[in-house]
DNA sequence: TACCTATGGTTGAGCCCTCAACTATTTCTG
DNA sequence: CAGAAATAGTTGAGGGCTCAACCATAGGTA
């Protein structure tokens, strides 16, 4: 007996044409931003949120935890950006294992640059083709799916953290 | 003037919303695979895809078009699933610049083996969070989204075609 | 104080993807 | 038929991501 909960044909169908829209539309934006920005999309939420924090300074671990990233490709990420002139890293003296990303003007500028066009391209091809009430919905859908997962997300990292405690 | 069409606050909250959601249902999908199944998402769906059609062998270019995906991808892909011993190349006789990728028995039982654990994780993730009504939902805004962005995949097209016509 | 562990962050290897260039074959056109 | 253009597919470089290993510092605890 298996006791897998198969997908019915109408599920199949629903979870074929979200799989393949959320991707045509991560394709899309992601072509367009590396295509007139000359970045991917992750180093423009970084951007984003660096411009965001107060003073344009972030902890590297806040702003792993703010970009959802983890601290490996924060860390790669940050120095490409930095030799890109868009970030510098300042030691920290409170705790000198600590570094901050500093947003640079360069960087500030890389993201007015870049937020026009990404924001057109996200009018484009989501908002204006809902209507209110299915933009509404789908709200309502990725608050869901984030209330299932985010738990999740904890949850693995606490068996993480059972499994190396207990050496399992 | 900016002619850029910001996003309100409430349109800002969706997509943020939207964006965190589809990202970590990715992320979860696809260490699911990788941890239990050994393999990324996108050779799965290439699995799935050759284990449907007739005989169990597309060409390569039907299956980059099942699979929506880029020649160079998709051949950079069965490289490694033939070194895996999931597929096999085979020649084609009446195009000999043709070639088939023929799913063999080992290719069929790495998917059976990897489709219920995934299955399983579709629908944790995604079904058994929303309603029916949400599920319904989901289908048509997914739907919009395709319908905007799968015309405009061809335009791409299009507009690369007469750009390297007119040498421009 | 001396250890022992937890935390912040970096690094390198390996994998997948994109992009552009390339080969080989086929089809179209004059 | 000869030459041009389109098609099928591969390849290599380069970039981003993950994973595991690794420093260095901080914070307990005996």
């Amino acid at each position: 007996m298996s006791g897998t909960r198969w997908l019915t044909d109408a599920e199949q169908r629903v979870w074929r044409d979200f799989s393949v829209a959320v991707n045509m539309l991560r394709a899309h934006l992601e072509s367009q931003l590396q295509r007139d920005a000359g970045m991917p999309h992750a180093y423009y939420e970084i951007l984003v949120v660096l411009s965001e924090a107060p003073g344009r300074v972030l902890r590297m671990s806040e702003l792993a935890l703010a970009t959802r990233s983890s601290r490996s490709r924060l860390s790669h990420a940050v120095a490409r950006m930095e030799a890109n002139g868009w970030v510098r890293r300042e030691s920290c003296d409170t705790d000198k294992r600590g570094s901050f990303a500093q947003l640079t003007a360069a960087g500030l500028a890389a993201l007015a640059e870049a937020a026009p066009g990404h924001v057109e391209a996200v009018r484009e091809s989501l908002f204006d083709v809902l209507t209110p009430d299915q933009v509404r919905q789908l709200g309502e859908i990725s608050a869901a799916i984030r209330g299932k997962l985010a738990p999740r997300c904890a949850e693995a990292e606490a068996a993480e953290l059972e499994r190396l405690e207990h050496g399992d």
